[in-house]
RNA sequence: GCCCUCGUAGCUCAAAGGACAGAGCAGCAGCCUUCUAAGCUGUUGGUUGUGGGUUCGAGUCCCGCCGAGGGCGCCA
């Protein structure tokens, strides 16, 4: 917001340098750690240092000519339009900005933006983002939450950022998993089928886990119990082979119950306000991807070993001419000639590639899966793919449940809709209690938003690459570093606001008067429009770091500074009109600003809670 | 055996190679006749696992060690 400025002083620094010999250094721009002001500071120990270097120094200790040196362009640089003043502190100089324009700069500027404010000039260049990969027949637990919720984020942040941004979802519908479920549906449960989307989706998890039992070998088994399981599973390989061979009642069952578990995904979707562009079915690229094992094989990136009862490989190091193993050797197509989940990864990436026309592609994935993407990605380089230098792997930690790691197999998993519902309970208790007078039918939807709003604050909170381990109590905790406290910091701005406009009888879409910020500012004023300026910059670094926790980081630093401001500073019950103005302003900014970096979470604020 | 993460307050987590390592939870002490107390203020709590190295400067980068988790050709 200030890149005039700091161009301006830039440009007097390298002409200080060229006068005193000292050599050109490029500078680092660095916030004012704890200051009553704003301001932008620049050190200089990198060019005492290089000064030192180049055997111009004089001799002094590198900090103590970094200090003189400060000390020499503060007294050289003079005034500058907009910089208040200037101090020279240690190694670094201090640019402290003129209060009143900057005030009025940023809270003009938040206010003229609206929606946008933070948003980044378009960058030429489309990104795809795969997220919300679960598995059909089985139901949808935190951990598909978590992968959901970052991808979303993430997708958001980068259309923000300025990228033009594909969402992609890739289900996996196919697989020995389905069929196991698929398998167990018709010999057990044919015909039947539960009411409720929620609940058929998972009444059909469930089955999962019988069938799993069925099909377990058991410790101390009798001869019996082992034949009734060999049968067990000869007729789930027999349905996974009808199957495969496209007969059409066995894909009429399958489509059926995968409508039944597609339903329940798109219902949280809705609830977790995630709009996928493109979906990918796993069962879609199947057979396209065997003829690219063929092309692989043709141009020699790929070793059949089928002639000696092998399969198909890639000895990837070997490809690339890497003598110590990094991606290893792996199985592109099995000694039967089925395919594998790598060779669907390639199948679609190549759709992604030459359909869809991306430069990145951006996938969100356990971070278990590491080495299979690694692979994915040579194996795309390999085949001559220059988008594959542009394919990114966001791993992110496994959510596990404090008893140990999530099965779905056992059953032994935290549905999200369970949690969804919990929080929802949850919520309305704490309505009933701190706000009785909120009308009935606003409360479901107000305890919607605070519920997820606790629940994705709490995973998008956490670095990518840490493990989470699910503890709903503090998922579900509303006090503190929460989304819910965020939430209310929104709300308290949006009652500021209404009662003004209430007093002045003043439509919510017209504007609030102009206003200057001419008076002393109080340092919670101070501290709030410097939060606010921070936004925009930390966007871009969200967006370039695939890191969704800068924003969520921030937006808490931006609510704690305004309920410290809230706290402290009269707005509607100041005497001076002028005064009122300038700080309604400032409030509808700080709104305005939390609401947008929120939304890069995917988090709505109620107006009132 | 090899590879990838990670190790920061009692607990959960932050910290572009920069000024004093910060929040929340938990603990302690205060603040509601006021624009919503889902809040605010104060306070207790640290040899950043460990030993070296690079650098003017290291929680951050490099190497060794210790510890935790994950992964390594016909699962996804």
């Amino acid at each position: 917001m200030f890149e005039k400025e700091q161009q301006d002083i830039q440009f007097r620094i390298k002409a200080f340098c060229a006068e005193n010999d000292i050599p050109d250094t490029d500078l680092k721009w660095l916030p004012i750690p704890f200051s009553g002001e704003w301001g932008i500071s620049v050190s200089f120990f990198q060019m005492a240092a290089n000064e030192a270097k180049a055997g111009k120094g004089k001799g002094l200790p590198v900090p103590q000519r970094a200090a003189q040196i400060a000390e020499m362009v503060k007294n050289y640089i003079g005034a500058i339009s907009n910089i208040s003043h200037i101090e020279a502190v240690k190694a670094y100089l201090n640019f402290y900005f003129s209060t009143p324009e900057y005030a009025l700069r940023v809270v003009d500027t938040v206010l003229e933006s609206g929606k946008s404010f933070g948003s980044g000039a378009p960058k030429g260049e489309r990104v795809m983002v795969e997220y919300a990969q679960p598995n059909t027949h089985h139901s949808f637990h935190i951990g598909h939450a978590r992968n959901t919720m970052l991808g979303e984020t993430l997708a958001r942040i980068v259309q923000f950022a300025g990228f033009e941004t594909v969402r992609a979802s890739y289900p996996g519908d196919i697989g020995l998993g389905v069929i196991t479920v698929i398998w167990a549906y018709d010999k057990f449960y044919r015909g039947q089928e539960p009411q409720g989307v929620h609940e058929r989706g998972q009444w059909l998890a469930n089955i999962y886990v019988e069938a799993t039992r069925l099909l377990e070998t058991k410790e101390g088994e009798t001869e019996d119990e082992k034949k009734r399981r060999e049968a067990y599973d000869a007729e789930r390989r027999e349905l996974y082979k009808r199957w495969d061979a496209g007969d059409p009642q066995v894909r009429q069952l399958w489509l059926e119950t995968r409508e039944w578990s597609l339903d329940e995904l798109k219902d949280i979707l809705r609830i977790l306000d995630v709009k996928i562009d493109v979906w990918f079915f796993e069962s879609e690229v199947d057979e396209p991807s065997k003829a690219i094992v063929d092309e692989l094989i043709a141009r020699d990136i790929a070793t059949d070993e089928r002639p000696n009862g092998g399969a198909v490989i890639v000895k990837i190091d070997e490809k690339l001419g890497l003598t110590k193993e990094k991606y290893r050797t792996n199985v592109i197509l099995r000694s039967d000639g089925t395919t594998l989940y790598l060779t669907k990864d390639l199948a679609l990436a190549k759709v992604k590639f030459e359909q869809f026309h991306v430069d990145r592609s951006i996938y969100v994935v356990d971070v278990r899966q590491s080495l299979h993407m690694q692979q994915t990605f040579a194996i795309l380089k390999l085949w001559g793919f220059p988008q594959a230098e542009k394919c990114y792997h966001l791993a992110y930690g496994f959510v596990s449940l404090p008893e140990g790691a999530m099965s779905a197999r056992r059953g032994r998993v935290a549905l999200f809709k369970d949690v969804y519902d919990e929080a929802l309970t949850r919520v309305l208790a704490v309505i009933a209690e701190k706000n009785p007078g909120m009308p009935e039918a606003e409360r479901e939807g107000v305890a919607s938003k605070i519920g997820l709003g606790a629940l994705s604050y709490s995973m998008l909170s956490v670095d990518n690459n840490k493990d989470i381990v699910f503890d709903i109590n503090e998922a579900l905790n509303f006090d503190g570093h929460t989304g819910p406290y965020i939430q209310n910091a929104y709300v308290r701005a949006n009652s500021i606001l209404k009662k003004f406009r209430a007093e002045r009888h003043m439509p919510d879409q017209d504007n609030l008067p102009a206003g200057r910020f001419d008076y002393v500012l109080d340092i919670h004023e101070v501290e709030l429009i410097e939060q606010i300026t921070r936004f925009p910059n930390l966007v871009q670094q969200a967006a370039g770091e695939y890191r969704p926790l800068i924003i969520a980081a921030y937006v808490y630093d931006l609510a704690n500074s305004f309920h410290s401001f809230y706290h402290a500073v009269q707005v509607l019950q100041t005497d001076t009109e002028s005064v009122k103005i300038a700080r309604l302003r400032l409030v509808a900014a700080a709104k305005q600003t939390i609401a947008n970096a929120l939304a890069l979470l995917g988090i709505t604020a109620p107006e009132v809670m």
